[in-house]
DNA sequence: TTGATATTTCCATATATATGGAATTATGGA
DNA sequence: TCCATAATTCCATATATATGGAAATATCAA
């Protein structure tokens, strides 16, 4: 991964609201959650909560799917599992004292 | 880790220079490298550099001392290690989707 | 159509971050 | 002390990001 895009990834997570929104989605799952439902549960006023969405989309970090009136959101695993790779892989090079207790079983998608 | 520090650790490396200089960190290893020499590696004005490392040092990320006349910095392997543990552990949740081809050998400290 | 619901876009405002020249501080050597 | 080196702080400026009310858009149901 270009250095400039992982800039880009840990920008999106920069910031409280949408790091909770990830979190948020990882725990629902694939099925995802109504952009409403996400503002509800963490809080946050519509607007608001459609910039950061929006943000999070542009990242790839999630993803949206029109479902009648309701957008739905959900946790992109591709750009997450991006992000994982470069730390371990590209920024530390299987560096011991940073990758020490975690191994890679396989290739990396 | 709270998802506020997290956020913190996330925007410190969310800007080029700054991700640059930890991956140039890291590469250099323990014994670390002078400001003006990073800044040299990564032709990045004198004050920038240092703006950003003091930024890296506030997140925990890198560690600096004084040599004589020359400030050295180095990678602070544990700050970036509580990253990584974050996005395994407590952002993730131990997911499959996203921990996949990874494995946790031991407690992570 | 009309109305209710879901979400986004618009936009003014506020705040935070990045940049780098000039001046300042700190250290060591002659 | 005087000079050169190393790094920082100061500061003006530029750019980017965050916030949320009001208005606009899209969908469905009666």
């Amino acid at each position: 991964m270009e250095i400039i895009e992982a800039t880009q990834l840990f920008s999106a997570l920069s910031q409280e609201s949408r790091l909770a929104t990830v979190k948020h989605l990882i725990r629902i799952g694939p099925r995802g959650a109504p952009a409403g439902d996400v503002a509800k549960a963490l809080d946050v006023p519509a607007p608001t909560m459609s910039f950061h969405l929006k943000e999070l989309e542009r990242a790839g970090l999630i993803h949206a799917r029109r479902e009648g009136r309701k957008i739905i959101y959900a946790a992109d695993y591709g750009g997450l599992r991006e992000l994982i790779d470069f730390l371990l892989a590209d920024c530390c090079g299987g560096d011991k004292r940073l990758c020490g207790p975690y191994v890679i079983l396989k290739e990396s998608a």
